[in-house]
This record gives structure tokens, sequence and C-alpha cells, in this order.
DNA sequence: GTAGACCTTGACGCCGACGTCAACGCCAGT
DNA sequence: ACTGGCGTTGACGTCGGCGTCAAGGTCTAC
């Protein structure tokens, strides 16, 4: 299988995949033509190395696994170095959306905050003008004008 | 006010108030010997940004709150721009928040079967050789091995 | 033989928010 | 006069994960 046909079946580029191998994460055979040839073992490589990418790892992160796929186990995770991943994955994952809904709380009080005193002031501008006849009958002198 | 004055009260550094004026953010008036010169106003205009972007805020998304400062009004979120961006700030962080649960859970569990998967074959290890024990004396010709 | 679809390497571009370095100017203190 | 500490502009580097282009080689079909 050549970059393209392997790039098609993974739902990525060849771009990628070149990337993939210069990083020395999924090296390619190659034909006597100097194409790159790969097998289906790498198709498999390959599609776990984009599953692991969907769930936002680094592509560093996704070494392990496959690297534990390339050993021969069964899953890329089936290595105890890829089970470290996760656990480190879990907890900044954990470390972010708790970080992410402090965050979104502080936002939102000042989001509220801001309404509420646009609110004020056209309360007040919409409750001065009736206030000024009042104020312009009852106390006619009060006209140089607030603030 | 020179230029390392302001970057030490806001706590940020001289280069990234030279970019923010770059980016015409942050203008600064020139001393005659053609130091930038700021004043107390130029304090809450970057404590503005630094506040913001601590928020998660990109830069842009400061601006509208950076004019309605400059503008005069009491608070950089005063103005309607600010409040949109808000908005449009709180519907991003929920986003953002629930496709990171969405993969947390994805995670773990891929991280419960891998960990299942591996104290399955720990135990199986584990539990046959008592029972090749057992097996020997019960079964003694069951010894060609199992899987 | 030639068009077209594939492949190769190499190199630069991109995004954001600066860090860092070079080479220089300005100013105060001794 | 000289040192040290501020300032100036300009330019390149960083991080990740590729996109995009250039200039060519290879193979197949017509």
């Amino acid at each position: 299988m050549r970059i393209g046909e392997l790039a098609k079946r993974a739902g990525t580029t060849t771009r990628a995949l070149r990337y993939y191998e210069q990083l020395g994460l999924l090296p390619a055979r190659r034909a006597g033509n100097g194409y790159r040839a790969y097998g289906e073992e790498d198709v498999r490589l390959l599609r776990q190395i984009r599953t692991l990418q969907d769930f936002g790892f680094g592509l560093e992160e996704t070494r392990p696994f496959v690297e534990c796929l390339q050993a021969g186990h069964p899953h890329g995770d089936s290595c105890p170095a890829s089970l470290e991943v996760y656990r480190k994955k879990l907890s900044e994952l954990d470390e972010c959306i708790a970080r992410l809904q402090e965050v979104r709380s502080q936002v939102s009080e000042q989001f509220a905050r801001a309404e509420r005193e646009r609110d004020a002031l056209a309360a007040g501008a919409a409750a001065e003008p009736p206030q000024c006849e009042w104020a312009a009958s009852a106390a006619p002198d009060r006209n140089t004008g607030e603030r």
C-alpha cells in the first residue's frame, strides 16, 4: 500500500504521514522505486494515532500506544506506559475542566454585573425625563445638568 | 511613566507592551527623547487586558473593552460590543467544557477497559500456577499448556 | 509518446503572544 | 570619561501539526 491509499483509509493526508515518519512515529518500508510501502498493520497504528488525537492527545503522547502495537500487543493500551499516559491525560483533563468552569463562573459573574449596570443606566435614563418634568416644575433652577 | 515602570505595575513585560502598541491596542505618546510615555489611565487599560487574558480571552477579544475604557466609560464592559464578547466567550466556554467532559468520559472508559484486561491477564498468570499444582495431581495429563 | 495521477525531497508559511538577541541611543552618577 | 541602567527599532525563534508550493521522478493507460 502506498502513502495516498493509507492516508485515505485512515482519513488523513499524505503530508501528515510524512510528518509522522519524520518523528519516527510511523516508519515506512520503501519499495524499489523509493515509494513508501505500508502494510495492513500500519492502518491499525495510524488509526490508533488518529483516535488519540481526536481525544486531544499530542503526537508524542500517542507514541507509547503506537510502540505497544508495534511490539505485537493486542491493543495500544496493553502496555504500562500507555496506561500512564491515560492517567496523566485524565488528570490534565480534570484540571483543565475545573479551570474552565472557574473561568466560566467568573466571566458569567462579570457579564451579569455589566448587564445590571447597563439596565440601571437605561432605567435611569428612562425614568429621569419624566422626573425632569416633575423636577422642572418643582425645582426650576436645577437645570445646570448632572455629571 | 516609561515602559518599564508600566510593565512592572501591571505585571507584564516591556516586550508585551510594545506588541500591544504594534496591534494598536495600547498606543503610547512619545517623550521628546523618543521614549514611550504612559499615563495612569494606561495602567487601567493594561490591567483590563491582563485580566481578560487570564480568563483566556485573545488579545483581539480584549479590544472592545479597551476601546470602551478609552472612550471614557466607567468599565471596560460598559459597552455593547464588550457584552457581545462576553456572550460569545460564555458559549465558547460551554462548548469547550462539554467537549472536554465528553472526552474525559471516553478516555476514562478506555482506561478502565485497559486496566481490566491487564488485570485479567495478571490474574490468569497468577491463578494458573496454583491451578497447575491442583491440575497436576488431579489431572496429570493436562500439562500441555493453555491458550 | 504523452498525458495524468501518483510519488519524492526540500523549504517556507501559518497561528498567537510574545522571548531573545543585536546594535544602538539617552541619561544619571561617580 | 566611563559605567550601568534604562530606552529604541528590527529581526529571527518558539511551539504543534501540519498546509502549500516547487521541481522533479515513476508508472499506467491510451
